[in-house]
Parts: structure tokens; sequence; C-alpha cells
DNA sequence: TAGGCCATCTGGTCCT
DNA sequence: AGGACCAGATGGCCTA
């Protein structure tokens, strides 16, 4: 089993927020409040939110600032675009099936993160962040050996 | 009851 | 022209 599969068979049966404390042997073992830290290191980051909107990148205009505001901003012509009711049904279809996919890529990504004893359900930020420090954690320790 | 989270609708912009 | 992507608005549900 790789250091990933036994990391995960490790935190299984852990409640990720309320863990006993750090056992101080075991060089390099893994231990679920190592991400604890981290976590709550970067869930108060601030500016996280200003982070979040400047990686919207090849895309400027983008919904990045109110609509109209990005319409004036971005030299082009405003094109008024002339949609029926059906056509916007047919959008509003096409949405609902495009967040659909996006929830299926969360489900997948919660079962990858190791929090499987979180007695709550992740929220989708809870489990972006979660996966920034598990990555991040997992790289540090590659890096160690 | 307030606040967090989410689903949905909507309109603007980008891309093919 | 139309689909994809995105963010703002809104309302419902749930929990502390």
């Amino acid at each position: 089993m790789d250091v990933e599969g036994s990391l995960l068979e490790y935190v299984g049966d852990v409640h990720f927020l309320d863990l006993p404390p750090k056992p101080a042997a075991k060089l390099n073992a893994l231990h679920p409040s190592d991400f604890r830290g981290r976590y709550f290191e970067i869930i108060s980051i601030p500016g996280a939110e200003e982070a979040t909107r400047s990686t919207q990148i090849g895309r400027p205009g983008t919904g990045n600032s109110p609509a109209l505001a990005a319409a004036s901003l971005s030299g082009r012509s405003k094109r008024k675009r002339v949609i029926t009711t059906v056509q916007r049904q047919a959008a509003n279809v096409r949405e609902r099936r495009r967040m659909f996919s996006l929830n299926e890529a969360f489900d997948e990504l919660r079962k990858k993160v190791p929090t499987f004893a979180y007695e709550k359900r992740l929220s989708r930020i809870e489990t972006l962040r979660l996966a920034i420090v598990y990555i991040s954690f997992m790289t540090d320790l590659l890096k160690e050996k």
C-alpha cells in the first residue's frame, strides 16, 4: 500500500477536529493533528477571498466586478443578447447539469481527503481548503524522504 | 433568530 | 449563434 493509502486508512477512524495530542515519538509518523494545525492556519489566512478571486485568469472582464462595470471596462461593444424563454430554460438546464457535475467532482474530492470520521459533511470550501492542506503536507513529506 | 451552506435563476463574457 | 463559464441575487434548509 502506498503512503497515501496508509494515511487514509490511519486517519479513517479519527475524529479530525478533536484529536488527541500528537505523540512525541516516531519520526516521520503521520498524525492527523498535523493537518489540523495547517487546516486552521489556512482557514485564517487574511485576504483569502481576494486571492480566490484573483485566480481567475485569462478571462479579463469576467465576473471580477459587477456586470455593468465589467462591460464598461472591457472596451467591447455591449451587444445585448436577446434570448427567448425557451432558450433561457434550456440554459438553466445546462447550468443545473454543470453544477451537478461540479458537485460530483466535490464528492470525489471529499472521498480523497482523510476526513472519513468527520461527523458533519464537509462543505465545498472546507473540502477545497482541506485538500490544499493535504496536498501540501504530502508534498512536504515526500521531500523529506 | 442569525449565519452558513447550497440550489437555482439570471445576465454578462468568452470561445468555438 | 449558441454553449460554457462565471459571479451576483435570492430563497430554502439547517444548526448553534
